[in-house]
DNA sequence: AAACAATAAATTGTCTGACAATTAAACAAA
DNA sequence: TTTGTTTAATTGTCAGACAATTTATTGTTT
């Protein structure tokens, strides 16, 4: 007989097991820096094999959760996570989720803007001079001759990112990378002239100007010609492959 | 002799196998739906175990990168990631991050306050029937009586879900779910007096009206409060503690 | 006693081979 | 046609072994 429906088991017991141990971390039974038991313990008290173990726990440790180490006092232990594997986890996650699913590049942009804007008065307010520096730098590479298209976006990158790290608040630097990294591939696909990279270069001037004045109004304007620029140039590269094709 | 630098062997076989798989989704190499090899094959061709090659698909599938799938014409698909699973990863990353690392509460308010404040104009423009319709049910659950602590928090939640989702951005409504939900935990240890939840619910209120209306700027002025107060109850509670203690 | 070298032990990493479970497709029977 | 049955491919799990790594211990030399 044994109709025994203890748990759903739809789901493989390797999965079941690491969403028992992340459970138990999310809700801080296991606390940063314990030491779980060994795999073969784990494996007696699961009551499964080593093995099945293992694949629950290297899933966990996709997700840096957990860190493992061999020898004696080795083990899996649960993993402080930083701020930069959480920014790795992050953009992943915001890349293949734009590159898989065709948004509508407007919505990229828009959601771009919108909140880097909403950075612009706390930039403007707290900005340091390692952040204006770091601005100024990227400008002058935008403006070499010699970069490629790859190597200009990768600038632009680094130039919003000082900008949003000018705000001072680690959380919103973490928020901001994910909207301004993941639309890099997008950015990618877009041929600049030389024309263009001045424009650009120019703005982020008047934008670099603007926070180093503390005129957060200034700043804003500069933004809003920015997004206009950005959608212009992907509306040119749309109508350029609409001819070609 | 062999000194066969080939590639720096610092990570196990599995990691670097997961590596080059999940290198060549991101790069475009291997599309969404497509079929991976087999373990077997995949096992022959990167000339390790098959207990290894698995171990590299258990980290790729805590990703959501892929899918498996058993019997003939099983195997593992790249995955098309989800909105759903790509936020379920940025709650889990961002709750983490932050109940981990001891982050000033102040800079999560800040974060979350700044960003939803940013989504507030496009709120009022597009709001729809269907978002006012849950930012008011939520409201009359927050006035109820019999509402536990967190059953509050959790409405709180819905409530401020639903105005960044009338701003009707896909990509913003991602990215904020982040900044909200990971904030829970905190407010989840903040004890509400029963006048706490009543001017919370009217600020609520007075904000849905400001979106209902289409007025940004009043609608901003009320999150400001809400802002205020927010940090208010967290400094009494920070008190409450230091006297006990 | 101190410094250094060899050894042992615990733990993760990998391999091998086997069997169970699942499922689509081919086949057979009503 | 429909319905069951078999078959084969594939993932899921298991058991046991050995390799690699790293710490602690023990022994040896100075």
């Amino acid at each position: 007989m044994s109709i025994a429906y203890d748990g759903i088991n739809k789901e493989g017991l390797s999965t079941q097991i690491a969403d028992a141990i992340r459970t138990a971390i999310m809700e801080g039974r296991l606390v940063v820096e314990q030491r779980l038991p060994s795999e073969n313990e784990l494996a007696e008290r699961f009551g499964v094999s080593r093995a099945t173990v293992r694949e629950a726990l290297k899933r966990l440790a996709a997700q840096n959760l957990i860190r493992t180490q061999r020898g004696p006092t080795g083990g899996a232990f649960v993993n402080r996570l930083t701020w930069s594997e959480a920014h790795d986890a992050l953009v992943t996650t915001s890349t293949l989720l734009i590159g898989m699913n065709d948004i509508p590049f407007e919505d990229v942009v828009e959601a771009r803007f919108t909140l880097e804007a909403a950075c612009l008065p706390l930039a403007a307010a707290r900005r340091e001079d390692k952040h204006l520096e770091v601005m100024r730098q990227e400008i002058a590479q935008q403006r070499m001759k010699d970069v490629s298209d790859e190597d200009f976006c990768a600038s632009d990158v680094r130039f919003h990112r000082a900008l949003a790290d000018a705000a001072d608040n680690p959380v919103l630097s973490f928020q901001m990378a994910g909207v301004i990294e993941s639309m890099q591939p997008l950015m990618n696909m877009i041929t600049y002239r030389m024309r263009d990279r001045t424009r650009i270069a120019a703005l982020h001037d008047a934008l670099a100007d603007a926070v180093d004045a503390k005129k957060a109004r200034a700043a804003l304007k500069v933004l809003n010609e920015l997004s206009s620029y950005t959608l212009e140039l992907m509306a040119a590269r749309r109508n350029a492959r609409a001819t070609t094709a």
